[in-house]
RNA sequence: CGGGGAGUGGCUCAGCCUGGUAGAGCACCUGGUUCGGGACCAGGGGGUCGGAGGUUCAAAUCCUCUCUCCCCGACCA
């Protein structure tokens, strides 16, 4: 049995000057965690006892579906060359040398070792499909950790790898994982949502989210509030209501007006008296190369005035990362300051082979569109009557910006809204990328070599766990689901000098702990109101309190979501808990 | 990496502006009283004030450098 007295369960009074979000405070008031150092974090007993429950139903649900692995974390860096990794990935991953100078490095995610192994090993399209899983701990040196557990350099998460012969089977493997993801999230008891993801710069494939509504998390959602649809902020799509473009000023072609030190788009729109929906808004970036030495190459984006670039959207159309064009490289595309950029009167490279000349972006809310209003790329104008496809050519259009809440769904019409949300797992169809790199081949039944789709799946542990705390938290303290909670049940005696009362707690305790039930007793020598302020702290979900009412055969218990307390009877005190707490499971 | 904030007993903080030999509350130890929502009384232990250098008769306090942590941004497989 466990005894509090016994224990190293180190509550705080007050929240640490250091934490921001609730989950943060909550959990090392509650003595799960401490730091070491930024976002290097220690668990303590009850925060060890929570994680190994969320990864006991992690590892129940996974096993129904795929076979447990354990990889190494320490990779020697070529591994990552190979998959040509290593560049991408840059600072983020830690690296270092062992004694003899080999490069190693800390693994921040496994494709490339469970690659490794499904290239040596697999043969034939009869050993597929095959599903590999580990829970294991990753490294990765973010550039600002934060939020306490949110994001950290070092954590837990559940990968697994799927290994198919097709895209058909991918397509099992992938829904397999997605309804186990479901089932694992409902046991946790949490609220969560799926939500279409970006697939990243290689495009086509196929990606979900799940996440948990919270404010201190770091995603933007989009969803709708009349369909399903449900979507990251980097993904999302909206339907735009048609705009009324301006009539044609003079004689209909480019005419410059002045427009003496209006730079933003807010600014010459009400300058000119019109809406920014009228507005071209020119961003002028440049790509990131993997290869610092290779200069980037020029990519212009034009938006409508009113909307906001997704950079996530943009590099999956570019194939590649983009920054800001420093003054300078905008002065040698446009030959103009910064704050009168426009799209007419430059050669645009209409093709991407063309790498002499600067790409040209055109959101599709600016395809057919006429009349606009472009900065003059001369400082202090603006001109008017700018036409897509007259006064330039795209060399594509795409759907380049960020949905706004308010807007119209696409599916249905239904309005949108955006929320922020922390991501507890995501499920992912790689395709061919690392078979490819990595030279990964089986046999088909034709006896011809082919590469096996592979997908990739994660969930961070400690995420959940952080979720969960985030989602139900008041200002006493936090609760758990049962299925997650360091223990299910604390009994308190009030006071543990009075035998009964100690004596009964110890009954009803080891009762309840035959019955099969998680049980901590508080068993210190404190006043009722200390026992009461830590439990309501510590996250379990129930108290059963061990008063006076002993003497009548009573106890009470407290469901600490709720509040809600009530006399029960000392002999039936377990069916109580067989009943309120066992469905819940 | 850019901007902002903070480092003083275990925790939360005051003291710094205006230099004079370090404090409070909580926690901890001993004894006693108490016992249904973070008790009370008495006694006690614990800090080279993040580090280094400098100014000064004297530095937690002023100056320089540096390390660490937090927040905003950039970044985020």
């Amino acid at each position: 049995m466990h005894r509090w007295s016994e224990l190293f369960i180190p509550t705080l009074r007050e929240a640490p000057a250091d934490a921001e979000v609730a989950s943060h405070k909550f959990l090392v008031r509650a003595g799960y965690i401490r730091q070491l150092a930024a976002g290097i974090y220690s668990y303590l007993f009850l925060g060890q006892r929570s994680l190994n429950k969320i990864i006991g139903v992690v590892r129940d649900e996974m096993d129904k579906i795929g076979q447990e692995f354990f990889l190494p974390a320490l990779h020697p860096r070529d591994l990552w060359e190979e998959s040509g990794r290593a560049a991408v990935m840059g600072e983020t991953m830690f690296r270092l040398k062992d004694r003899k100078g080999t490069d190693l490095v800390l693994g921040m995610t496994h494709e490339e070792v469970m690659t490794s192994i499904a290239r040596r090993e697999l043969r034939s399209y009869k050993q597929l499909p095959q599903i590999w899983y580990q829970i294991q701990t990753k490294f990765r040196d973010e550039a600002r950790p934060r939020s306490g557990l949110l994001r950290v350099r070092q954590f837990t998460m559940k990968d697994a790898y799927s290994f198919d012969i097709d895209a058909a089977g991918l397509d099992v493997s992938y829904l397999k994982h997605y309804d186990t993801y479901c089932r694992i999230f409902d046991r946790c008891g949490l609220k969560y949502m799926v939500v279409e993801a970006h697939s990243g710069a290689m495009g086509g494939s196929q990606s979900h989210e799940f996440m948990v509504r919270t404010p201190a998390g770091e995603d933007q959602i989009v969803s709708c509030e009349s369909c399903r649809y449900a979507a990251n902020l980097e993904k999302a799509t909206s339907k735009l209501a048609a705009v009324e473009d301006l009539p044609a000023a003079g004689d209909g072609n480019l005419l410059e007006v002045h427009t003496p030190g209006q730079k933003t788009i807010e600014e010459v729109a009400k300058f000119l008296g019109v809406s920014p929906k009228n507005k071209i808004k020119t961003l002028a970036l440049m790509t990131v190369e993997a290869d610092a030495k290779v200069k980037g190459r020029a990519v212009v984006v034009l938006l409508r005035g009113d909307h906001q670039l997704n950079e996530a959207k943009l590099s999956a159309v570019v194939g590649k990362e983009t920054r800001p064009m420093q003054e300078q490289e905008i002065q040698t595309v446009f030959s103009s300051p910064a704050g009168f950029l426009g799209p007419q009167g430059i050669e645009w490279a209409w093709d991407m082979k063309d790498d002499k000349r600067p790409l040209l972006f055109v959101d599709k809310a600016l395809e057919g569109r006429k009349n606009l209003i472009a900065g003059a790329n001369r400082e202090d104008y603006h001109v008017k009557n700018v036409t897509p496809e007259r006064d330039f050519k795209a060399t594509a259009y795409a759907d380049l910006r960020s949905v706004a809440a308010g807007e119209d769904c696409t599916n249905c019409g239904g309005l949108l809204r955006i929320d922020t949300a922390v991501e507890i797992g995501h499920i992912f169809k790689l395709g061919y990328k690392y078979s490819e790199s990595m030279g990964a081949r089986v046999l088909d039944r034709n006896g011809k070599e082919v590469m096996p789709i592979m997908g990739c799946y994660g969930i961070g542990i400690e995420r959940i766990l952080t979720a969960s705390v985030e989602q139900s938290n008041d200002e006493n303290g936090f609760w758990l689901p049962p299925q997650i909670a360091p223990f299910e049940i604390v009994v308190s005696p009030t006071n543990i000098k009075d035998e009964k009362l100690m004596g009964t707690a110890e009954d009803i305790a080891r009762k309840l702990e035959a019955a099969g039930f998680d049980v901590l007793l508080d068993d210190r020598d404190e006043r009722p109101g200390v026992k009461f302020k830590d439990a309501d702290l510590v996250g379990i979900p129930f108290r059963v309190t061990v008063g006076k009412k002993v003497t009548e055969g009573t106890v009470e218990v407290f469901r600490r979501s709720t509040r809600e307390m009530h006399d029960a009877s000392i002999a039936s005190i377990t069916d109580y808990f067989v009943e309120n707490l066992r469905p819940a499971r």
